[in-house]
DNA sequence: CAGGCCGTGCTTTTT
DNA sequence: GCACGGCCTG
């Protein structure tokens, strides 16, 4: 979307050019709110306004680095500064961290040190962490925090009566959780945005000075926020009433996050000398593709009525793809890819969206098959890695030796011979005297029933510790290298012909890189503490490329605020989208939010979108016929039933014999009509996998693990046929159910 | 006490 | 198919 000033529409132009009060822009997908925000940013520093008195709040990084990029363009020069919530948050509580009982060098914590912590105090409180998952009362604290409701409060309100007994243990583990965060120094996501609204609610010196120097507030995506985010900013807004938000109710798709859809519906109410600009033409999709979205969307009862509308060319039919199986599926999206490819386009033009991550791992294979250039915004982001977070604990470590998971997870990695009893000794004394852990190890002679052995590795890795110093490495990446040189930490990999050990050497040296490119980017501002933070708040999204020429795969919600030319939905199919926990809650919310997420993702189309559904799906490994998703009835789409070829055998995990179970099963080539329900073609097809050639009594095969062997038994039948293997190596012999293990014939 | 192996149980979405 | 926890062994 690249357009002049006098390209702007009278909307447009009229939400570039309001000035002060409050004002509301809806927009709808694909309508220019990016460039009226960013133009409106640049009219404001024009007319005089100085640039530190703005502040632009986005909910990604991603969104924010994109508006700060298009504003420098605009204005080159101006330094505006554009930020996310949480880090927004983080550097105002680091100012004043001490009103909230912290101090500025705490943590963040990510949502793995968090769910150990929570199963630790689940322990300590005696209360059983199987049957509460640490993860669910994580949850419920989360949303409890999302909602300004702190331990106190929670405590307070519900320790008398509980509704369930879930609520009675995060009665007791809620406070817990927090006094051990109080310990560490520490915060999670959600403390940085609770910390900071109870910061401004209960200090009003602050509020007011914060409120008088930001004289102009900009709100992205304003749907999206929680009453957390909402209160934060009504208590920056109360002085200077220049609110702007903008946002779509059509996209909100944070409900489970604890977003208040009515924090945007409700903002005329709140200011009602608001001014409300609506955007509803569409720049960016076809007419064929912002009709169908239009149609779907029009289906959502709790709605601004809102229309969408473009004068751009009719374009090709919305397209609905269905395919036998998700490997079909996945080939008939390279396959289609190619052709499209061989036709001019360019792989960067392409994304495949689906509504769980799962979903991902067919059409990476496929795609890697064709050698078609590839990347994926997946949740298993960079700095989820254990090794890297290994590294990441000793710099969190170092800034803040409070830092109780950082240390748990360190001081035996690599192995030290402490194990858990010692730990837990350790630990417990250092809280009775009021001690860090790091503290506490240079002193571990004091500590009762240490082993002297125990004692000696304490002290070591103590000293080790107070080595390290951001001050004599000079960057952080000499400082990350220098914990590696002596921890030798990369040692147990070193020489191991194993791909995985190759593959942590890898994120290893990536993690210095990373490390390269801070110290780099900040200069002599560079710190561990601005280092951490960029880790802990950005994730895998934020670094994807899009000019480097490959298909990009994601979530539906990752995708929000981005465009590409060809757009694949996968797997529009009850239980999917809308997913199944929306329908099992059986809430009409829930049901129009997943509907907001397919509107979302059909939207990002320019040109082409293909939605697509197969006729069965493995789901927790087993095949199931799949229900077509009802929105589909709800939007306009041309269908078409597309026989590919047979996935061809996966490098990686080579062919398996559940692979060739089903090629044999599909090798028929009768015609099919264009639309079968699931039953028809399930009865249609020999749902059986046989056992395939090569696999006969006596033949050889390959494990990944324990190497070639010799089948010596075949029983069952069907899915249930299972083989027996007695390998050549180690003589032994197992026992596998042939369309799940990873066999592969030898030789044939 | 550490490491490896095996079985179980689960799987939405993310700052 | 996966990761994690638990169990067992060395």
């Amino acid at each position: 979307m690249s357009t002049t000033d006098a390209s702007l529409t009278a909307a447009q132009a009229a939400a570039v050019d309001h000035r002060d009060g409050p004002l509301l822009v809806l927009a709808g997908p694909g309508s220019g709110k990016t460039r009226v925000v960013t133009r409106r940013l640049a009219r404001l520093v024009e007319s005089g306004v100085r640039p530190r008195s703005l502040l632009a709040i986005t909910f990604t990084n991603k969104a924010a680095d994109e508006m700060q990029r298009r504003v420098a363009q605009l204005m080159p020069g101006a330094r505006v500064w554009v930020s996310t919530f949480h880090r927004f948050c983080a550097r105002l509580l680091r100012e004043h961290a001490a009103m909230v009982g912290l101090q500025p060098n705490f943590t963040i914590l990510d949502a793995g040190d968090q769910r150990q912590a929570l199963r630790q105090i689940l322990r300590d409180e005696d209360l059983d962490p199987v049957a509460f998952g640490a993860e669910k009362i994580g949850y419920r604290i989360s949303a409890a925090k999302n909602d300004l409701i702190d331990a106190d409060t929670y405590r307070r309100r519900y320790e008398e009566q509980s509704a369930d007994h879930w609520q009675a243990a995060v009665v007791r583990v809620y406070p817990a959780y927090q006094r051990w965060l109080l310990a560490s120094n520490a915060v999670d996501f959600d403390d940085l945005l609770l910390h900071t609204a109870v910061l401004l609610a209960e200090n009003d010196e602050l509020r007011s000075q914060l409120d008088e120097r930001y004289r102009y507030i900009i709100v992205d995506e304003y749907q999206d926020t929680n009453r957390a985010q909402y209160q934060i900013v009504s208590a920056l807004s109360q002085i200077h009433r220049n609110l702007c938000v903008t946002g779509d109710p059509d996209q909100s798709i944070y409900g489970w996050r604890g977003a208040r859809i009515e924090n945007i519906l409700r903002f005329e109410g709140d200011y009602p000398d608001a001014r409300v600009v609506r955007l509803e033409e569409n720049f960016r999709s076809t007419q064929s593709i912002v009709r169908s979205a239009d149609r779907l969307i029009g289906h959502n009862r709790k709605r601004k009525a809102k229309r969408l509308v473009t004068d751009n060319p009719e374009g090709e039919p919305v397209s609905l793809l269905c395919f036998r199986n998700e490997g079909h599926e996945a080939e008939g999206l390279a396959q289609r890819m190619q052709q499209l490819a061989d036709a001019g386009r360019d792989w960067s033009d392409f994304a495949v969206f689906m509504r769980v991550n799962a979903l991902s791992r067919q059409v990476e294979r496929a795609l890697m098959r064709r050698r078609i250039p590839h990347q994926v915004a997946a949740g298993a982001a960079f700095f989820d890695r254990a090794e890297v977070k290994d590294l990441i604990a000793y710099l969190r470590l170092l800034e803040n030796p409070a830092d109780r998971a950082a240390f748990s997870r360190i001081v035996n990695t690599p192995a030290r011979n402490l194990g858990e009893t010692s730990q837990r000794r350790l630990l417990r004394w250092a809280n009775e005297q009021g001690l860090t852990p790091l503290e506490a190890a240079a002193r571990a002679k004091e500590v009762p029933k240490l082993s002297k052995r125990s004692v000696a590795a304490f002290r070591a890795f103590a000293e080790m510790m107070a080595e390290f110093s951001l001050a004599d490495a000079g960057a952080v990446a000499a400082l990350v290298t220098r914990i590696i040189n002596r921890t030798g930490y990369v040692r147990q990999w070193e020489g191991s012909p194993n791909e995985k050990d190759l593959e942590r050497l890898e994120n290893v040296k990536e993690l210095v890189t990373a490390a390269s490119e801070y110290d780099e980017a900040a200069g002599d501002e560079r710190s561990l503490s601005g280092f951490l933070e960029q880790t802990a708040l950005v994730n895998e999204t934020d670094s994807l490329d899009t000019s480097r020429g490959q298909v990009t795969l994601m979530t539906l919600h990752a995708a929000k605020g981005l465009e590409y030319p060809v757009v694949f939905v996968l797997g529009v199919e009850q239980g999917l989208i809308p997913h199944e926990r929306a329908i099992r809650d059986g809430s009409a919310e829930e049901l129009e939010e997943e509907r907001r997420l397919l509107f979302v993702g059909m939207t990002r189309a320019r040109e082409q979108l293909f939605l697509t559904q197969t006729v069965e799906r493995v789901l927790r490994g087993r095949t199931l016929p799949t229900i077509p998703s009802p929105f589909i009835s709800e939007l306009e789409c041309t269908p078409e039933y597309v026989e590919t070829s047979a996935p061809a055998p996966v490098w990686s995990s080579v062919p398996t014999l559940a692979a060739n179970g089903d090629r044999s099963a599909r090798d028929d080539h009768s015609p099919r009509p264009l639309l079968m329900t699931g039953a028809e073609l399930l009865r249609g097809g020999t749902s059986q996998a046989e056992l395939p050639r090569g696999f006969a009594l006596g033949s050889q095969v390959r494990h990944p693990r324990y190497g070639v062997g010799t089948v010596v038994d075949i029983g069952g039948f069907g899915q249930r046929r299972t083989v027996t293997v007695t390998f050549r190596d180690d003589a032994r012999t197992e026992k596998f159910v042939a369309s799940q293990s990873p066999l592969q014939p030898v030789g044939h």
